[in-house]
DNA sequence: CGCAGATTTGACATTCTTCAAGCCCAGTGG
DNA sequence: CCACTGGGCTTGAAGAATGTCAAATCTGCG
């Protein structure tokens, strides 16, 4: 029923991020937390479509590579950043994937998002020139490092960089709106469908399979995500199961009736 | 027992907003949509210590001075943008007050936040080139009108400017996800005491009383943005007035002991 | 003065959480 | 190979929090 491969995800055939399922993780010894210089290019990254603004010249593009020029690995329950740790750069998630955790002083925890690959984190860091959250990768992964104060700089001088930029920043907002939405009206049933509708259209527009995936994220997670215990979630997952509209065994998921769920 | 003037909250003497109480509103014949030249100045603004960078020359305000020249009055109950209106600026509260509301298609409503004197609005509408909420007055209100074009071109020039409209974009960020902690973690009492005495704070910082206000927002609304139903909010409220925690009487609101209510 | 909308309050229904028990499954060590 | 173990997951029963519906005030404004 389920692929048998080591991947999460279907890939298509001639996906433009297949690099991406084997990119090399720094093998276990490596000192994990040093930004290590590799080739990683932009003008080169199968992710550019993503980063990047679309109207970039070569020049540009050059601009960029020599700013954005070491990733860092992150081992899964690993902290990218922590909330007050002193900001300095955003990061692109390339291979893998993070939580971004919200923790008060009473020790509520809230996770405000899941980043794939593709996606950017940090930039809450900007206001008060300290992180405002945790950043924990759910797997192995690795991030491009972009110093905030040299994006600055390039966005002073590309106004397209500039715009994409401030893009980036307005969707992060807009994002949090539409979860706002969902945590301040909708019910656990619902919460959970547009959970799944999410993740799955983003897996889409990164070339995975929209309908099968694997959830690096446990109950708990989600719970915490979506605002209900994670009885609450199992119970919904359940619920999906006998309603048909998804086909679960323990994270791996299967969207058997789209249009369903988006109904609920 | 509250004060009988027309104010709706204690004015300290000599605050630097004063001017803000009188602040003259258009008569109601004139065309209260037309953006109309005022002699509104950001380098004389009683706000500007809110709305801009410290540190910016003078020359630096008379640029600011040229493109930040309109307001516009918006009379309680009117839309100042609505979502999927085209974006083209931001806009900073002068007088009065907002909300903004995400709309889902469904007829969903949920109320993102609150905007007083010195806060920005419209953010939102960068990622998209349209707006993604509604932003109505709770009472007749006026804004600045900033071109954002206008403001990009400003901050790829004067690094400060670049840098305060970064750290607004974020601290825009931030408020939303302490919201979504709000919504994810806290009970219906937790999420009224906090939104009192968020509201309360911000007074304080624009010179108000942090004690006694007017809640220029129904029970609806409050429920609207707190992820409640309007008679629990109103429950909250006789609650908190048994507990000697706050005295309410109708939209005014005495806070009486802040520190209870920040245990709650 | 009298209405329309806003607010409060009570009674009851529903949803979600809490607590508890058991299951599943992958990794481990005998 | 297999039993063991621990974390994650599922499920049931009972209880708490919040929503729904309804009715009675209250309030501002024409």
């Amino acid at each position: 029923m389920y692929s048998s491969t080591a991947c999460d995800v279907a890939v298509p055939s001639g996906s433009p991020h297949t690099a991406y399922q084997t990119f090399p993780i720094a093998p276990v010894d490596a000192p994990v937390d040093t930004p290590k210089r590799t080739v990683a290019r932009c003008s080169t990254c199968s992710m550019r479509a993503i980063c990047l603004p679309p109207s970039l010249t070569t020049a540009e593009l050059e601009r960029l590579d020599a700013i954005i020029c070491t990733t860092r690995n992150v081992r899964r329950g690993e902290a990218l950043y922590r909330g007050n740790d002193a900001f300095q750069s955003i990061y692109a998630v390339r291979v893998g994937s993070f939580k971004t955790v919200v923790i008060h002083r009473d020790g509520r925890e809230q996770v405000t998002g899941f980043q794939i690959a593709g996606d950017a984190m940090g930039l809450d860091g900007v206001y008060a020139g300290r992180h405002s959250c945790d950043a924990v990768a759910l797997e192995d992964s690795q991030v491009c490092i972009i110093p905030f104060g040299l994006l600055e700089v390039v966005c002073r001088e590309v106004k397209s960089m500039q715009h994409h930029v401030h893009q980036m920043m307005s969707g992060e907002i807009v994002r949090e709106s539409g979860l706002m939405m969902l945590l301040g009206t909708m019910s656990a049933e619902q919460r959970l469908a547009t959970f799944l509708l999410n993740l799955s259209s983003r897996f889409k527009s990164r070339g995975y399979s929209a309908s099968e995936f694997h959830l690096r994220m446990t109950r708990e997670e989600i719970g915490c995500y979506l605002g209900m215990k994670l009885e609450t979630v199992s119970r919904m997952f359940s619920k999906f199961q006998r309603e048909k509209l998804v086909d679960t065994h323990g994270k791996q998921i299967r969207i058997t009736n789209m249009e369903g769920l988006a109904r609920v």
